[in-house]
DNA sequence: TTGTAGGCGTTATCAC
DNA sequence: GTGATAACGCCTACAA
């Protein structure tokens, strides 16, 4: 029968004088088998090179070996440091991943992803911020009975569904350290509306200023959308304040290297004259002149994490933690304010 | 039978009062049909919400409907730009996308590509520069019987099996455009060395070069690895000669930030006193600052047509090109060389 | 134009 | 412990 040149399970059995049952029962590591019996079959394996189908087994299992990424996010760093750490969680599984993003603007995008989801019903999804922090799309999850881990910026689900960093607290140690720099005007961009790490972060900011007794105008707060241009943007209207802040927090590098770029643009030094700490710790943070000071984000980590708890119970290990916790990189972009 | 929830083609076809094969023959669209007959079955399939199994349809077609990307670029927005043609391309259709990378430099790469294509026999798979250059790679593809399309810097197959983009007349055009600037003493920074891009870049500069009669010294040509720290290294050493380049074409726009930040460490004005050309036209060459002058690299592009090809012909669409032109993207870091 | 029988490669059930 | 037998959901032959 060995018509496409692989083997099945078929051939086995027959080449091994057992039954396909048997086979099966080797392939799944079944514990009640003759130890004689399985290494017989086993060799047997080995001589014909014997790959399982995984389509035929997931017709029979009536699941897929598939790990779903969904995201929508527009950071390419950002996916690609999910996606390294879920292959590396998939390293040598069954499992492959694919990829879903979805378009979080989109009227259609709920039944975009359902239909995915019945569809292709792949085993779990790992759901990337911010699409991660839709309660409806956990809520499709759960109806459709598709495995689910959420990724985000705080505990937005159940530890088993969830994996989050502590972005309030990193960002207040982040403004913590400014402050004891010295520094009293400080200004913030935040990220865009509707992003939970957006408030997260701000509200981390918030939380430091407050600890330091330090109460500023509504003006040292400036809108952005975590990308460069509005960094840059954003970092031209606080440096146009009278008296202008000596520093600003960035809710992530890629701002945070727009408002370099601002500062220089209008000939001040960095950090000399202005202190500037971004959030994330992307390559760009290091790239910058001078590199950033910044918070590292765990999301290699928490990818790998969220994944190998997507897959616990068919791959039993240790329990995966649910918080991971961000740390400060200081590197050459704040210093004490001057004059 | 409706155990899982999900309505099976018996379902449907029970609810129709037509056979399994009348089902399956609207799904395929088959040709020979009563029109009364199709409306009639689609009406139960929209009513159910019936949604054919791909795991059924894999078993029995001995054909998965996996695209693979088989990548080993360390660069996310090109891998980004890659995977955004791809699901461009595989949009509204019944094919997912899994990400495969591999290590170029594993001595067991070849077989562990080998053990994915045999276990998940993925209906096609894409490769991407530079593991799309290694022959072996698209040999093994061959012999296994998986569809390939590689995708490079030259014609590196036949049409079928690749896309290609016209990298060394790019590169020549743009060092065409800098002596037309009046530049003499123009820099190179390489790519590194085993990539086919690299080396079709390299002879495009060289091409440029020879075409105005000019020649340079050896020193002229430094060495990078497409990383911004290697284009930073390789500015410096070309900023030493004496009497130093008054332009430097980068092999890609990474490295080109890193010409800029060099420059900048040394207090010369780019482009007044440095001028910068990149190639990629990735988002980094319109942040820097000044915005590199660039050529755009249509990989997103690319990759659309690339993955059209791979899925022709269970899709009839227009032949897809193999060719594509790149083009130069003129911004704000060239200009005439001044003393 | 439509239907029937059988197979794709695996696992689950339930005997032995 | 091990093995028939029947799913799993769909498709290809071939028949009607």
């Amino acid at each position: 029968m060995r018509r496409t040149g692989q083997p099945t399970i078929n051939d086995v059995a027959r080449v091994a004088a057992v039954s396909k049952k048997t086979v099966s029962r080797v392939i799944n590591r079944s514990p009640l088998l003759g130890d004689d019996t399985r290494a017989r079959v086993q060799a047997v394996i080995d001589e014909l090179g014997y790959i399982p189908n995984p389509q035929a087994r997931a017709l029979a299992l009536r699941r897929n070996f598939l790990i779903g990424l969904v995201h929508d996010n527009p950071n390419a760093q950002t996916v690609m440091n999910v996606q390294q750490g879920m292959l590396e969680a998939l390293h040598d599984t069954e499992f492959e991943m694919v990829v879903r993003p979805v378009d979080r603007g989109s009227a259609t995008m709920l039944a975009d992803l359902r239909h995915f989801l019945e569809r292709q019903r792949p085993y779990g999804v790992l759901l990337m911020p911010p699409i991660s922090e839709n309660d409806l799309v956990a809520h499709a999850c759960r109806e459709i009975g598709c495995r689910y881990v959420r990724m985000g910026s705080a505990m937005l689900d159940e530890a088993e569904h969830m994996v989050a960093s502590n972005d309030r607290e990193a960002v207040r140690g982040a403004v913590d350290h400014l402050i004891a720099q010295g520094h009293r005007r400080i200004g913030l961009i935040c990220g865009p509306h509707g992003f939970r790490s957006a408030r997260e972060r701000r509200s981390g900011f918030e939380d430091a200023l407050a600890g330091a007794g330090i109460t500023l105008p509504r003006s040292f707060i400036a809108d952005g959308n975590y990308t460069f241009e509005s960094g840059l943007t954003a970092a031209e209207r606080l440096l146009d304040l009278m008296p202008r802040p000596t520093a600003i927090f960035s809710s992530n590098d890629e701002m945070a290297a727009g408002v370099v770029h601002a500062a220089r643009m209008r000939g001040l030094d960095v950090p000399r004259d202005l202190s500037i700490v971004g959030f994330d710790d992307t390559p760009i943070a290091a790239h910058v002149w001078p590199p950033l000071t910044t918070v590292r984000w765990p999301i290699a980590s928490m990818a790998r994490s969220a994944t190998l708890k997507l897959i616990a119970d068919s791959h039993p290990e240790v329990e995966e933690p649910s918080l991971f916790l961000s740390t400060l990189i200081r590197r050459a972009s704040v210093m004490a304010p001057h004059g």
